[in-house]
RNA sequence: GGGCGAUUGGCUCAGUUGGUUAGAGCGCCACAUUCACAUUGUGGAGGUCAAAGGUUCGAAUCCUUUAUCGCCCACCA
């Protein structure tokens, strides 16, 4: 055998191994009515992105559900794929033709389209190869983009087929404007976030009268847009003002007050502005009270030819202008501090303009039914479950979904229009919804057919992405077999954007939900909680933590820290605990591998009945199998750092501490190499989801001619191998040599050096258990001589320790420093009395005795009996020292 | 305004249906280096589980209130 290095390289295996995983196909997944899916559709990152720890965690935690179910015998299908991620996408193209001191216009539709592409051919498939550094398996020969032919396809089928059942409409509505990006936002792409804004008072004097109106507004830029004023209809101070003619200033427009229930007489003076082309209340009540609403604002979020003196100025210039103008005017009343919270624009962080434009949207209501039904019943179920009542509420409360946006990179809208008829009717007529361009009106038989200029919100397309991914449209074997998936791993900020709008399309167009259970993950956040984004400078690589740890190292750390539904706060130094565990493998492996002489591909099953095993064979398996219970429950209910922590508590403090450590004394014997070997074996399958390319390489070294360690099968849960009691013995052995250990430490014996050690038990039962560990404690307590006895008889100069009702007692060749040890001795004496005297009070309390179950009484009873004899041994010792 | 989450040793967090003398990792202290691994081993110190009240035989765990921090939602003019 070659020479195996003392230290796991992760760089030198990972790359290898991805490739023979790639090029034999371990990924791909094809229908197969013998076998069950297991299906996962990936949350596709945007082209645009990088990856970074959110992905990391995102896919890490795909990875390891797709490769457990393939152990398991799923036939499981991890569909990859990108989104083009238009505004995105649009502006980072944009800024590199800024460079070249261009703009999207000066190209022109299709020539900046191009540019789009060529982008994409270049970077926008960089998170790909990211992926695979994060050994993800994806069935790469099914990797999808957005803007896809057949993705785009079933963007259009959708489009139509709403429209014709009447929930595509179009209108003129306010909607939230970027005047940056210049495009419509659906409501949540309006980021909200709380700032210290003012508050204005303006006063609108009465029409040929000495009194006025003050009116409250933060905005007061869109007054010159004003159409009315508002009161409460109850207000009683504004009764007799309700009907009166206002001069609205710096316009000298003549607005009318009128009465309308939404007006909230608490907030600021109780007389509210109406602007119904600049405020969604002031668009209702424009239209409850036929107000035609004025646009004061151009795209470009500057003052329209309707401002008046502002026209051409920037919206924040004008509102500055604008208070000068009255304060010299003396209609300012005041200026009070308000906190309130502004829109932003989700792609470039612009404050969003409330704008009255003509839009496409989506009437959700319909739509949002089924899917609150589903989470209802339990048909699709949230992990944690909390989310389920977010999800509720936001469905529940459904608004329609503006898809329009006025961008060039995306789904162009396939909606045309015949330029004859529009001019004629204004109406619906001349509206056509098809799947390519007409060549003549259907209603006039013009031929002057325009298509729509706008382009469809991003979230048009993801929202099919799980079956559009598999031929959507069209009835395709892969759709049958796939869809519905299986489980959704995401985060909780797509929640609205992406999951429930999946949930709404899948019952709309499957009539089945797209998956059943979602898995939410928290978000990632720095040491110091804040969210990590390129702007805050914050960020950790995961590629750099690659590089410098390994990927398996990246994967179980981000998994190990992760609790359900936390945030997961990182820093570099975290990444040392899985990379220091590999390690840990690595070395355990070698030397389990450098010692087998024997053959070892026995079965374990086989050896169990038919061998006769020691306390520390039956304790390792018995341990093994209680993990790989409890790490298939926390797998199923997708408690991934629960997982992790099992197997590494497992592997190192169960494995390596102790049987491996136990085993080195009996290294000769063939048991012993089975068991070691089978154990590793197995625990390697079991990590295998977490660590893949740690698990493979030594999968590789193992003695036997095996494929791929990733389509062997998953350890099947051997129960009659779990044997409580067998734990419990080795429990009494652990006890005494971390006993016998504590005095070595305290008593200076080096660790070199061997020592005496006797162990008094009374019970005939222990003792027989202490028989089949002693060498154990013999070996791992570095005894010379080890006597057991029911009596003690104590050398003058010994320390003693009391383990249950076992003590074990060092004799010291030189001196003992008997204060010391009376010191030690008196303190344990002293927690002892104070359990003990607790212990006694529950069970001297009568209500306990009546009303505690009669298992947990019991309990406690051997509890104190327990404590008693462990305190009566301390004190017989403390005797002897003192005489 | 409504909702959600967090608060446990110096730090980061576990603690599933209420029944342990409250656990782990990191850090710290002491000792150890031909014997798989210093990316290591052995031992140790360190916590009245944010506060107050309540339910219960029994509360870190359930209820109420409060405080601090974080997040989400809302037609906050």
């Amino acid at each position: 055998m070659p020479e195996i290095p003392s230290a796991y390289n992760p760089k030198a295996t990972e790359d290898k191994w991805y490739k023979l995983w790639e090029s034999k196909k371990l990924f791909h997944a094809e229908p197969d009515p013998k076998r069950k899916p297991y299906t996962i559709v990936i949350p596709p990152p945007n082209i645009t992105g990088i990856l970074h720890m959110g992905h990391a965690l995102n896919d890490t935690i795909q990875d390891i559900i797709i490769r457990w179910r393939r152990m398991q015998g799923w036939n499981a299908e991890w569909l990859p794929g990108t989104d083009h991620a238009g505004i995105a996408t649009q502006n980072v193209v944009e800024k590199m033709l800024a460079k070249e001191g261009k703009k999207r216009q000066d190209l022109g539709r299709e020539k900046f389209i191009e540019r789009v592409w060529q982008w994409r051919e270049q970077y926008g498939t960089t998170i790909i190869s990211q992926l695979k550094r994060l050994g993800c398996s994806c069935d790469w020969d099914r990797t999808r983009f957005t803007m896809d032919e057949g993705l785009s396809d079933a963007v259009n089928e959708v489009f139509i087929r709403l429209y014709e059942k009447g929930l595509i409409y179009r209108g003129n509505y306010i909607i939230n404007w970027c005047p940056r990006c210049q495009t419509a936002l659906s409501d949540e792409e309006a980021q909200h976030k709380d700032l210290n804004g003012l508050l204005y008072y303006i006063k609108y004097p009465v029409k040929g009268e000495k009194r006025h109106v003050t009116v409250a507004t933060t905005r007061p830029e869109t007054m010159l847009g004003d159409v009315a004023v508002a009161v409460n209809p109850k207000d009683e101070r504004y009764k007799n003002l309700v009907g009166e003619i206002l001069i609205l200033p710096l316009m000298n427009r003549e607005i009318k007050v009128i009465a309308d229930d939404i007006v909230d007489p608490e907030f600021g003076t109780g007389a509210v502005k109406v602007t119904p082309a600049h405020d969604p209340n002031d668009f209702d009540m424009g239209r409850r009270h036929s107000l035609e609403p004025i646009v004061v604002m151009d795209p470009d979020g500057s003052m329209s030819k309707n401002a008046g003196d502002y026209a051409g100025m920037d919206r924040f210039e004008a509102r500055e202008a604008i208070i000068e103008d009255l304060k010299e005017m003396g209609l300012l009343e005041k200026i009070d501090q308000h906190a309130h919270s502004v829109g932003h624009c989700y792609r470039c962080h612009t404050v969003v303009e409330p704008y009255l434009s003509l839009q496409w949207f989506v009437k959700m209501k319909p739509l949002a039914k089924p899917g609150i039904e589903a989470a209802k019943s339990g048909k699709i179920k949230f992990y944690p479950e909390r989310w389920s009542k977010v999800y509720l509420d936001w469905m529940e409360n459904i608004r329609d979904w503006c898809i329009s946006r006025q961008i060039w990179w995306g789904h162009r809208i396939p909606v045309y229009y015949c330029r004859k008829c529009e001019k004629a009717t204004e109406g619906k007529k001349g509206i056509i919804v098809a799947r390519s361009k007409p060549q003549k009106c259907p209603d006039c038989g013009g031929t002057d057919i325009v298509q729509d200029e706008d382009v469809l919100d991003t979230w048009f397309s993801s929202w099919l992405w799980p079956f559009s991914t598999f031929g959507w449209p069209d009835k395709t074997k892969d759709l049958a077999y796939f869809y519905p998936t299986s489980t959704l791993v995401t985060a909780q900020d797509i929640i609205f954007f992406w999951v429930a709008r999946m949930i709404m399309a899948g019952y709309e167009f499957m009539g089945d939900a797209p998956f059943r259970d979602i898995y939410i993950h928290g978000t990632v956040r720095d040491e110091t909680g804040a969210k990590m984004s390129k702007s805050l400078g914050n960020i950790i690589d995961p590629i750099e933590i690659i590089d410098e740890y390994g990927t398996d190292a990246l994967r179980f750390s981000i998994i190990s820290i992760t609790a359900v539904g936390q945030d997961v706060f990182l820093s570099k130094e975290k990444f040392q605990v899985g990379r220091n565990f590999a390690n840990k493998i690595w070395n355990a492996s070698r030397f389990v591998m450098t010692n087998l002489s024997e053959d070892v591909d026995t079965d374990l099953c086989v050896l169990y009945k038919s061998a006769d095993l020691t306390l520390a064979d039956r304790w390792i398996l018995s341990n093994l199998y209680s993990t790989l219970e409890d790490l298939e429950k926390a797998l199923e209910s997708y408690r991934f750092s629960e997982a992790a922590n099992l197997l590494y508590d497992f592997i190192w403090h169960k494995y390596c501490d102790w049987y491996l450590e136990i085993a080195k004394s009996r290294i000769k014997e063939k048991n012993t190499q089975v068991i070691l070997y089978k154990v590793l074996e197995k625990s390697l399958r079991l990590l295998h989801p977490i660590m893949p390319f740690l698990t493979e390489e030594i999968w590789s070294i193992l003695p036997h001619k095996r494929d791929s360690i990733m389509i062997q099968p998953w350890p099947h849960l051997q129960k009659d191998l779990i044997d409580k009691k067998v734990e419990e013995e080795m429990d009494l052995a652990i006890g005494i040599i971390t006993a016998i250990r504590n005095i070595r430490a305290e008593v200076n014996i080096p660790p070199q050096k061997t020592c005496k050690a006797i162990v008094v038990v009374d019970s005939e039962k222990k003792r027989t258990t202490i028989d089949k560990s002693l060498d154990y404690i013999k070996n791992l307590g570095r005894l010379e001589s080890l006597e057991v006895t029911d009596k003690l008889k104590r050398p003058k100069a010994s320390s003693v320790a009391v383990f249950g009702d076992c003590e074990i007692c060092v004799p010291l060749e030189g001196l003992v420093d008997i204060e010391a040890e009376k010191k030690k001795m008196m303190s344990k004496a002293g927690e002892l009395e104070k359990y003990v005297k607790s212990i006694e009070a529950k069970l001297n309390n009568k209500n306990f005795a009546e009303r505690a179950p009669k298992d947990i009484i019991d309990k406690e009873k051997e509890k104190l009996s327990e404590a008693k004899v462990s305190l009566e041994k301390l004190r017989e010792n403390l005797k002897r020292l003192e005489s």
